[in-house]
DNA sequence: ACAAACATACCAACTGGTCGGTATGTTAAG
DNA sequence: CTTAACATACCGACCAGTTGGTATGTTTGT
């Protein structure tokens, strides 16, 4: 085998992922990483540059991440491709719990501190938001003909949308130190979701 | 009067407001508030006892800001609550041009930068955006009683759900680098209250 | 087979510069 | 004369990034 153990590059990147997430990308030093991942700062600068290349390398990490974590889950399985969709703001709604930094969004929050300044990682950023909200393309144009839905929309447009309201549902909830707003913003989109499929309004649980 | 001429605290909580948006809390220097603000740092320093500090008048004045701009804006002369509403919407919706730092908002900003590091300002954002999304009830509240409309949510949190799409919104811009998503996020918004209150589709223009 | 040459991965000490914040002085209004 | 409102000079801590080096393979010429 080429490898022999968990390398100082994907450690770095775990680092990046987690400490970013608590604190933002400009709070977290190059040292915060360094002692998170256990690795010397010779290391990072062997591996990484600069610290955005770090950042970037974290924001394609995290789109690999999100996309084998939702194109895995168990909703997937369904035949309807509108079930499928429904499955995942359900199991996005579902996951704003616990604490804040374990289930908001690393680019999202990293965006806001490099749209400005440093572009490649907006770039970076934009590619990740981008690629995951595209993977649910497919499935809302199969369903609106499959239920037969037209509307002034796009399904593109309702992919982006999607991936907005549980962004700023993330704010909502680091502003109020609790998720439970995000939730009642999440159950915002999925009824919106439901009338535009033309579906009755959820039974409440 | 008591003051002579524009204040040092008043240019600094404008500096704040404009260079924060811009670069965001951290990558702002106490040195580049002075300078936008064209005072010295004793000057900063004599009205603010931290950055932070700073950052919080700067949320404090960014919610009378709004509350000020959005409660005397044109839709605001409709007599019904439903119409207001629904004019808020398209003006925030119309507000998505332009440079990305000149229709942000300052406390989004600043939530995700100090959400876990910054209890004081991650409270200041909390009762800025709270304080503004609750000038939106009462009509919602009217707004529910004239038409007759039920469901299962409440005003309130159909207040904060708006105020979590236009966040998603800027996040989606800072990261497209314009604002043509978020302009269609805001469309589907338009379109859901729409719904929920059981008005047809808009026409296109 | 063997070693010289090279490549990769990592380390610890260090550098120049910037940071938030302070100490102390100056101005001017009442 | 006092005090609020500034200005200037400066500090220690910390920052991202550099340096010169080592340990460990891997390739290549003979």
């Amino acid at each position: 085998m080429a490898t022999r153990q968990a390398p100082a590059k994907d450690k770095l990147i775990d680092a990046a992922v987690k400490v970013v997430r608590e604190k933002g990308f400009n709070a977290t030093s190059v040292d915060d990483l360094c002692r998170e991942a256990g690795v010397t700062k010779g290391a990072f600068f062997h591996h990484f540059p600069t610290k955005t290349d770090l950042g970037i390398a974290a924001a394609e990490a995290w789109k690999v991440h999100a996309n084998a974590l939702f194109g895995n889950a168990p909703y997937m399985a369904h035949e309807d491709p509108l079930e499928r969709f429904l499955g995942y703001l359900t199991f996005r709604r579902d996951m704003l719990d616990g604490p804040i930094a374990e289930f908001t969004c690393l680019v999202g929050t990293m965006v806001q501190e490099s749209y400005g300044t440093l572009p490649e990682l907006r770039e970076a950023c934009h590619d990740s938001i981008w690629g995951h909200a595209l993977t649910l393309v497919d499935d809302i144009e199969a369903a609106r003909a499959r239920h037969g839905v037209t509307g002034n929309w796009t399904s593109e447009s309702l992919a982006l949308h999607t991936q907005a309201v549980l962004q700023g549902a993330f704010i909502l909830a680091k502003a109020d130190n609790g998720a439970c707003a995000a939730r009642h913003s999440a159950d915002h989109l999925i009824r919106y979701v439901r009338m535009l499929f033309n579906l009755p309004p959820q039974a409440m649980e």
